[in-house]
RNA sequence: GGGCCCGUAGGGUAGCUUGGUAUCCUUGUAGCUUCGGGAGCUAUUGACUCCGGUUCAAAUCCGGGCGGGCCCA
C-alpha cells in the first residue's frame, strides 16, 4: 500500500484496514459507520460542540424533511441542488400532494421557521447550529469520507441585524476553523470563491481546502455570507430600533466528514492511519511484554500505568490480548494509535517505561516515576510535528506561474487574474484546474499581469485540481 | 438518458469457456505452546445475490429482479 503511487487505492485501503468505515452497505456512497470510525468522528463533533457552544451558538435539531414549496423560494439555491435531492414522493400507499425533498443542506428547512422566531433586533444576533446529516445524490464516484450521498456534518446558520455584523461572524468562524483544525493538525488555506464557483445563493463564498498527497486539494468546509438573499424570498425581517422594518443578514458555516478523510489523506502512510492525538480514541495504547515467569509482575505494572494516565485524563489502552507484542504493533499502527508503549521485565528494572511514536517511529523511555507527565508530554510534541509537517508538504505545493506555459499539473499554482469571469473560464479550460479564489483575509501587495489577457492586475488567485 | 462489465465463507480468490464432490489464502472459535516487530501445531465454524427456465443434474447455460463498478451524454 503505497501512498504516493496509487492515492485512490492506498486511501481506500487505509479505510478499510483500520475499519473506519464499512462500504457494503447495499447502497452507493452510503455507508456504516464502525466503531472505531464513530468514536474518531465523535470526537471531531464534541470539538465543534465546544467551539461552537462557547461562541454563543445555541444547538438546533431540524427535520429531515424540506416541502417542496419551501425548498423552492430562493431560486439560485434550487438551482444549484436540484439535480442533486433525494424525494419523498409517497407515504404509504399514496402519492404526497406536496412532494418533500431530503435536506441537502438545512437552509429552506430553518429559514421559513427563522422569519417566525425573529421579530426585533433584540432577537438578534441569532446563531443557530446542527450536527446532522444531510443527502445529495452523487453521480461521481464515491468515496469514504470524501464523496458520500449520506453526509455527516455540521452546519451553523446565523442572522444578524447588519452586513457589518454578519462580516464579523465569519471572521469568528475563521477563528473557530483555525482551533479546530489545529487538534486535527491540519493546515488549509482559506480563499474567496468565484462567482460562478459561490454556493448557491450566496453573496460570497469562502472555501477550506487543504491538499492531500496526490497534489490535489481537498475542501473540507465553506463559509458564507448570504447579505439578504434567502431572508427577502424567506421574509426574515426584523424591527429596528428606529422602527424600521429590515431584513436580516445571515452566514452560514458548514464542515463534514471530510475532516476525517483528510485527516487520514494528510497524517496517515503507508503503515496504515495516523491520528493526531486530540481525537485519537486511544491516545497510547500500552503493550505488555512478558518473558519466562514475570507475566503477573509485567500485566500488573501495566494496568498501574494504564490507571496512572487515566487518571491524567490521557485515553488509554492496555493490550492484554493474548497475542504477539509484534502483531500487537501492527493492529495498532494500522489503527494510527500515536504513541506506543512497551512494558516488560527489562522496562520495570530500570524503572522507565519504552515508548515508540506513530508519527516518526521515534523510539525513547519515559520515566515509570512521572509517566503521566512524560507521556502528556511526548503527546504534544506528536501534535506539534504533525502539524508542522503537514503544513510544510502543503506550502511545497504552492507553485507561482507567470504564463499558461508553466502550468502544471497536481500543484497549487498561484498566479494574477483580471477577474473577468472570461479570462478565469478559460483558464480552467485550458489547463482543466480550477480556479479556488483569492486568498480570504490576507491583504497582500501584488503587481503583476493577467494569466490570459496580460493586463496589469493587482490580484492573485490560487489554482488547483480538486478532488 | 445510452452503453459495457461484475456478484462464490467476515475479507481476498479459484472453478464458469466444455454442467456432475466448490480451491487456496486470510479471518473467527477451542486447546497446547510461545511472547522486546506479523510464531507454530492440532481441531473446528463459515459461501455459490435472488426468482424463474433448460436439464437426470446448474456456481457454471438462458431470462428477469436486486446490488455493485466503469465509460459516454
Amino acid at each position: 500500500m503505497q501512498k504516493k503511487e496509487d492515492f485512490n487505492e492506498w486511501y481506500n485501503g487505509i479505510v478499510e484496514k483500520a475499519n473506519l468505515s464499512d462500504k457494503r452497505y447495499p447502497v452507493k456512497g452510503m455507508n456504516v459507520w464502525t466503531p472505531y470510525g464513530w468514536r474518531i468522528m465523535r470526537m471531531i463533533d464534541t470539538y465543534i460542540r465546544e467551539e461552537l457552544d462557547g461562541t454563543g451558538h445555541d444547538e438546533v435539531c431540524f427535520p429531515l424533511l424540506i416541502p417542496e414549496t419551501e425548498f423552492k423560494k430562493e431560486k439560485d439555491h434550487i438551482k444549484g441542488f436540484d439535480s442533486e435531492v433525494f424525494w419523498v414522493t409517497h407515504a404509504g400507499e399514496n402519492e404526497l400532494d406536496v412532494r418533500l425533498v431530503v435536506r441537502p443542506t438545512s437552509e429552506t428547512a430553518m429559514y421559513p421557521m427563522f422569519s417566525l422566531w425573529i421579530r426585533s433586533h433584540q432577537d438578534l444576533p441569532l446563531k443557530v447550529y446542527q450536527i446532522v446529516n444531510a443527502f445529495r445524490y452523487e453521480t461521481k464516484q464515491t468515496r469514504a469520507f470524501i464523496r458520500v450521498r449520506e453526509i455527516h456534518f455540521f452546519e451553523s446558520h446565523t442572522c444578524h441585524d447588519s452586513e457589518e455584523d454578519a462580516q464579523r461572524q465569519i471572521e469568528e468562524d475563521v477563528a473557530i476553523l483555525s482551533r479546530i483544525a489545529r487538534r486535527l493538525c491540519l493546515p488549509y488555506i482559506l480563499s474567496v470563491r468565484t462567482d460562478w464557483d459561490r454556493f448557491p445563493g450566496a453573496h460570497y463564498t469562502v472555501g477550506i481546502d487543504t491538499v492531500m498527497p496526490n497534489g490535489r486539494t481537498l475542501q473540507i468546509g465553506s463559509i458564507h455570507h448570504y447579505r439578504t438573499n434567502f431572508s427577502e424570498p424567506y421574509g426574515i425581517s426584523f424591527e429596528d430600533s428606529d422602527g424600521q422594518r429590515r431584513f436580516v443578514h445571515q452566514t452560514t458555516y458548514g464542515m463534514s466528514e471530510r475532516l476525517l478523510g483528510a485527516v487520514i489523506g494528510v497524517h496517515a502512510d503507508d503503515k496504515g492511519l495516523v491520528m493526531p492525538p486530540d481525537i485519537a480514541s486511544f491516545q497510547a495504547v500500552i503493550i505488555p511484554i512478558f518473558s519466562k515467569n514475570n507475566a503477573e509482575e509485567v500485566m500488573a505494572a501495566c494496568a498501574a500505568l494504564r490507571d496512572e494516565l487515566a487518571a491524567e485524563g490521557i485515553r488509554v489502552k492496555l493490550d492484554d490480548r493474548d497475542a504477539r507484542p509484534g502483531s500487537k504493533y501492527y493492529d495498532w499502527e494500522i489503527k494510527g494509535v500515536p504513541l506506543r508503549l512497551e512494558l516488560g521485565g527489562r522496562d520495570i528494572e530500570n524503572g522507565v517505561v519504552t515508548f515508540v511514536r506513530r508519527d516518526t517511529g521515534e523510539k525513547g523511555t519515559i520515566d515509570i516515576a512521572s509517566a503521566a507527565q512524560g507521556t502528556g508530554l511526548v503527546l504534544e510534541m506528536i501534535a506539534e510535528s504533525m502539524l508542522e509537517a503537514a503544513a510544510s508538504i502543503q506550502g511545497s505545493y504552492i507553485t507561482d506561474i507567470e504564463d499558461m506555459d508553466s502550468v502544471v499539473k497536481e500543484r497549487i499554482l498561484r498566479f494574477g487574474w483580471c477577474g473577468d469571469p472570461a479570462c478565469g473560464h478559460a483558464f480552467e479550460e485550458r489547463s482543466d484546474m480550477k480556479i479556488l479564489g483569492h486568498r480570504y483575509g490576507q491583504a497582500e501587495a501584488y503587481e503583476g499581469r493577467c494569466i490570459i489577457c496580460g493586463k496589469p492586475t493587482g490580484k492573485r488567485v490560487l489554482a488547483a485540481n480538486a478532488m
